[in-house]
RNA sequence: GGCGGGUUGGCGGAGAGGUUACGCAGCGGAUUGCAAAUCCGUGAAGACCGGUUCGAUUCCGGUACCCGCCUCCA
């Protein structure tokens, strides 16, 4: 009772709810992941820093061993197929699985490289969709069996008309959107809205044996699977982008709580709102695709991009930004210096930003008070509680600590032009000197006590020459 | 067409029915040979039109504009 009671705005009630575990000993916690075929591009590491935020507030509240968090990884897919192909046609030599097997396995490990720069935890599971095709074959049976899916020319459709509560979670209702006429229509559904448990696949492509006959899971299965072999049927948080609130998230639910009427699913939904870039969306027709490996290749530190995405709150738009960046930066900079300062005294979160994020994830407010301690120079918990944010590890960060070099001779130097200046009036000597330091990126400290030289951003010791 | 989100001071960005958000920038001051850094202080807002209220930027309705989803993109 003496933590503070963590609310969520739940997409389910579109209201803001207090968060109440199922089982306080093991909360359950799901996000669905990215499908491996390419570099995680920025707006696919909203969620996982958005929910990294959620998963370390969870773990302080309720202890680190009581959260399980899942994340999977979609390696069947037809963008991945088409990759593979094309690298066949290419003259790879290798069979299309191994091709399709190297680029997923090269792709997780860009993923994690690539997050784990952001500063987010790695998930307690990470399953892989190829690994849990027995279990969505088993669920497609099931829902078949219930009357819930029919086989139809080698596909398996859900039928949506079967489930009276499709389309609750986004709003819709299955009348509204067939009048919209924007669906696919397919000879063998028996609705239009029906959607895809399993498909046939020819010899070009990925397949698993089945009782329809070779062929692979749609999308919205695996995670339907997954999340029920390794949750269960009832588990507290599924969170996701926006974008997947319908039809996947829909389709999630359909496919889970028809299988297992026993179970509610996820309780609470958490859905992260868009990225975009300079005010517009990003894409690549527009010019303003990045990677997340983008940013970083560009010398823009993981910490950084963390601390701009937590400068929004997760359930507005997000607008990256080159200014955002340098602003970020300069903050962050001021921040470490000051927390590196007497590394002995440990201490805990500060507890107004334990507060702000148990209010619906309230980072900007989390970060506003960041600024407080920093203004109250309470090292050990600003410390403590960046370390609690993601933002510093167990020390500051290589790009941002002072680079190592003994400017004591140079400092002396300057003191000793500056005293001689006082009598001689001539300040030109000093000034160059001065000019020069900040031109190899030193920071330049002079007052009554004496002259202090800090190496600071763009410190380059060769610029040092001949001083 | 349907569903959903947004619109806050020069910029970014929160909370709260009536009291300073916070940060950056600006301005004034302390300090400095001058600066930088630091510290102190300070001006500045709530897209538009109505309604509820003693009082709304905060609640309700409408308008405008922006964005997302409805086409297996977070």
């Amino acid at each position: 009772m003496t933590e503070p009671a963590i609310r969520l705005h739940n997409s389910k009630t579109r209201r803001k709810e207090a968060f109440t575990p199922i089982d306080a000993e093991n909360i359950r916690l799901y996000l669905c992941g990215p499908t491996v075929y390419d570099r995680a591009h920025l707006g696919n590491a909203r969620p996982v820093v958005v929910i990294d935020v959620l998963y370390r507030l969870l773990r302080e509240v309720y202890g680190p061993e009581c959260v399980t968090y899942v994340r999977n990884f979609t390696d069947v897919d037809d963008k991945i197929n088409a990759s593979a192909q094309a690298r066949k046609e290419a003259g790879a030599i290798e069979t299309l699985e191994e091709l399709i097997r190297q680029r997923t396995e090269e792709t997780i490990g860009w993923y994690h490289a690539d997050m784990d720069a952001l500063g987010a935890l790695r998930p307690t599971h990470e399953p892989r969709a190829t690994d849990f095709i027995g279990a969505m074959i088993a669920m497609i049976e099931d829902l078949i069996a219930k009357g819930h899916a029919y086989e139809k020319e080698g596909h398996v459709l859900f039928r949506v008309r079967s489930y009276k509560d499709y389309g609750a979670l986004s709003g819709r209702s299955v009348d509204d959107m067939i009048a919209g006429a924007r669906v696919e229509v397919a000879p063998f559904k028996e609705d239009p809205m029906d959607f895809v448990l399993w498909k046939p696949s020819d010899a070009d492509l990925p397949g698993w044996e089945s009782p329809w006959g070779r062929g692979r899971p749609g999308w919205h299965i695996e995670c339907s699977a997954m999340s029920y072999e390794l949750l269960g049927a009832s588990f507290d948080i599924h969170a996701g982008g926006i974008d997947l609130q319908f039809p996947h998230h829909e389709n999630e639910i359909a496919q889970s709580c028809c299988a297992h009427p026993e179970g509610g699913f996820a309780n609470v939904w958490l859905h992260n709102e868009m990225l975009q870039v300079e005010g517009k969306k990003m894409s690549k027709s527009l010019g303003n695709f990045f990677t997340v490996r983008d940013l970083l290749d560009q010398g823009i530190p993981g910490e950084v991009i963390r601390f701009v995405f937590l400068q929004t709150h997760y359930g507005k738009p997000m607008d990256w930004t080159a200014e955002k960046a340098r602003q970020a930066e300069v903050t962050l900079r001021k921040w470490y210096r000051i927390a590196e300062q007497g590394l002995d005294g440990v201490s805990e979160p500060y507890i107004a930003v334990i507060s702000a994020l148990s209010d619906d994830l309230n980072t900007a407010e989390a970060i506003a008070q960041c600024h407080q301690l920093a203004h109250a120079d309470d090292i050990s918990t600003l410390r403590a509680t960046l370390q609690f944010l993601g933002l510093m590890g167990r020390s500051v960060p290589e790009w941002a600590s002072a680079p190592e070099a003994d400017l004591s001779g140079l400092a002396t130097k300057l003191a000793a032009l500056r005293t001689t200046a006082m009598e001689t009036k001539d300040f030109a000597p000093v000034d160059a000197m001065k000019t020069a330091l900040l031109a190899a990126g030193v920071e330049v400290r002079m007052s009554k006590a004496g002259v202090e030289l800090l190496p600071g951003a763009g410190f380059d010791a060769a610029k040092l020459e001949g001083l």
